[in-house]
RNA sequence: GGUCCGUUAGCUCAGCUGGAUAGAGCGCCGCCCUCCGAAGGCGGAGGCCAGAGGUUCGAAUCCUCUACGGACCGCCA
């Protein structure tokens, strides 16, 4: 449609109405808010008026002329201050259905991504237990935002970083041993600051099974590095089998540990040196507060405010070990190496200070390559039940986990409500009302839709039509018409747009919200047939009108289906 | 002191890399089932898009400042 327009004013141009050399970039082709004013709408004469010192209507009415001799398009008019709307014609509109019906759930698909590789980094919860509410919304987002991508034509490798470097997990290793002793018959001494989860009890358990009582009144030094290892492997399997629930699979994970004393978290910070960005120094105490133990020390610090950082970034500790900064600018070196076009990190809004530092850091590691690096920080979600806030503390021992969560709600109402809102907006997460099966509940909403098209399909089935994708995709679609019909047809043929806008943002929430809209038109049609009999999809009086109709039911479903895929949600047939 | 995010209907939120009369759900007021699934539909009331400047033919959208809310700000990951 866009090129239609523009092969429109390269004719003005040819023809001497305009100028040459203009500027098309900012000239847009888009379906207007109000449908009154046609099936698409034009700002091309408006944003070329100055440039090409005439007045914008002249230019409209100009392009006008021109475009209506095109056979697809069905009238074209000037409005406004210049807007140009174009009506289509209405076989334009009908031939989206077969073309739906035939790419199935390849519709949509776009070209967008080029192949390019990317890196999608989320969940990266510590290895110390299982996961928990706190990492669903991530996770979810991880998740879809890859899916996403993949139908967009990227090439999506989705990766967990353990981090199974830091002090955390010497944490478990000595919690781990309580539970071994435990194992053993000795009374566990959970101490303050250790984790005092049952979950790891089976680490315990298993350790017995390995080590029979061996490590008993052993010194840590003789047992941390090996427990260390061992329950970080039993947790990750068990953060593997959370994840499974939530219909998610990483396609890599990266240790952090594996970059200790390989050199390249050295490689990393040299690469950093020879660009003259590393330097000894002391930081200024953070304004506006008073830390009372504040001394000043120097520091390795990277020179990161060249990069539109605010502060330069300590990388070692004023011990001379690495600050956990160190690490995580040798892994996205490590990405950067593999060879990615772009990089997505999902993190937790709390490590909002984080973005600028890294962004900082791969901008200098990748050097002429430049590759990109996306941040999306999702924010908190609340929640709630019954109304009433969910307050969840580790200390009382009542904080929920991913795996509770999905005992209660279930997988496709979580994936979908957690989408419900922009990755950067909190989130209130109501037990109650996700499960509520009405319309206040979007999931709900739209596998409705999903569901009625279906027993509309079989209904016609039980009235001997033929339902088939062959049979439909040759109706005769000139019999549709009517306005809600047409409103439809406009939503579903939207349907690649928002893919290429959810993707090009970065933002799946926009495929939840399109997927309501979709399911808000379906119903809207569906409830004439339930005022007016002729309006029904199924008219065994009428099988070439029913055939067209089943088609634009059969090509919803088709969509809905294709959306609710890519949340990772699992169409359903029927609701009872 | 600084950085980031936010501020849109009574409430919870969308709003397309600037477009025409700013949308949805809930709540409130009405209406619609002798069933193609009411887990739904239709209508009504309800807005200084936080405020002030600026850029533009045109601003909820972009820029600057201000106010308010949240997160973060040297050795914890």
């Amino acid at each position: 449609m866009k090129t239609l327009v523009l092969q429109g004013i390269d004719t003005l141009v040819a023809d001497g109405t305009l100028p040459e050399g203009l500027e098309t970039r900012a000239v847009s082709v888009e379906p207007p808010r109000d449908p009154a004013h046609g099936d698409m709408a034009t700002n091309a004469a408006m944003v070329l008026a100055k440039p090409a010192r005439k007045s914008p209507r002249d230019i409209a009415a100009a392009l006008a002329e021109v475009l209506a001799k095109d056979p697809g398009i069905a009238n074209a008019d000037v409005a406004g201050p210049g807007f140009l709307n174009l009506r289509l014609d209405p076989s334009r509109w009908f031939s989206i259905i077969p073309a739906v019906i035939a790419a199935g759930t390849g519709f949509g698909r776009s070209e967008m991504g080029q192949g390019q590789r990317v890196n999608v980094e989320f969940v990266s919860a510590n290895p110390t237990g299982p996961l928990h509410v706190g990492h669903t919304r991530g996770t979810v987002f991880g998740d879809t935002l890859s899916n996403l991508l993949a139908f967009a034509g990227y090439d999506v490798t989705r990766e967990y970083y353990i981090n199974d470097g830091g002090a955390q997990v010497d944490v478990l290793a000595r919690s781990a041993y309580e539970r071994y002793r435990e194992a053993n018959g000795l009374e566990p001494e959970i101490a303050e600051g250790l984790y005092p989860g049952d979950y790891l009890i089976p680490v315990g358990e298993a350790l017995k099974e390995k080590y029979g009582d061996s490590l008993i009144d052993q010194p840590e030094d003789k047992w941390l590095a090996e427990l260390r290892e061992f329950a970080t492997e039993m947790m990750m399997d068990l953060i593997r089998s959370d994840l499974a629930l939530l219909g998610v699979k990483m396609d890599s994970f990266f240790s952090e540990k594996s970059l200790y004393g390989s050199g390249r978290i050295e490689e990393a910070v040299e690469s950093l040196e020879s660009r003259g960005l590393i330097y000894n120094g002391v930081l200024e105490p953070p304004k506006g507060k008073k830390p009372e133990d504040w001394e000043p020390r120097p520091q390795t610090l990277f020179k990161s405010t060249e990069y539109g950082d605010d502060v330069d970034r300590p990388l070692k500790k004023s011990d001379g070990s690495w600050t956990y900064f160190a690490p995580d600018i040798a892994y996205h070196y490590d990405k950067i190496q593999r060879d990615f076009d772009m990089l997505i990190d999902v993190f937790g809004a709390d490590h909002g200070g984080y973005v600028k530092r890294m962004k900082a850091a791969v901008a200098a590691l990748s050097g002429d390559k430049s590759v990109s690096l996306d941040i999306k920080l999702v924010q908190l979600v609340k929640l709630f039940r019954g109304g009433e806030p969910f307050k969840m503390s580790k200390r009382a021992g009542n904080f929920v986990t991913l795996r509770d969560l999905l005992d209660q709600v279930g997988p496709d109402e979580t994936r979908f409500v957690m989408l419900t809102r922009k990755n950067d907006a909190p989130l209130d997460f109501d037990f109650d009302k996700v499960t509520e099966k009405s319309k206040e509940n979007p999931v709900y909403y739209v596998q409705y839709a999903h569901a009625r098209a279906c027993s509309i399909l079989s209904r016609a089935r039980d009235e001997n039509m033929e339902t088939s994708d062959e049979a439909l995709a040759g109706a005769d679609l000139s019999l549709l018409g009517r306005d809600a019909e047409m409103r439809l047809l406009r939503k579903i043929s939207e349907w690649p747009r928002h893919v290429e806008l959810a993707a090009n943002h970065h933002e799946p929430h926009r495929i939840s919200f399109y997927l309501y809209d979709l399911a808000s038109e379906f119903h809207a049609l569906q409830h004439q047939g339930k005022l007016e009999e002729e309006h029904r999809f199924v008219r065994p009086d009428a099988p070439d009108l029913t055939r067209a109709r089943l088609a634009l039911v059969r090509a919803s479903m088709v969509v809905i289906s294709t959306g609710l895929g890519i949340l990772g949600v699992t169409p359903m047939e029927e609701m009872r």
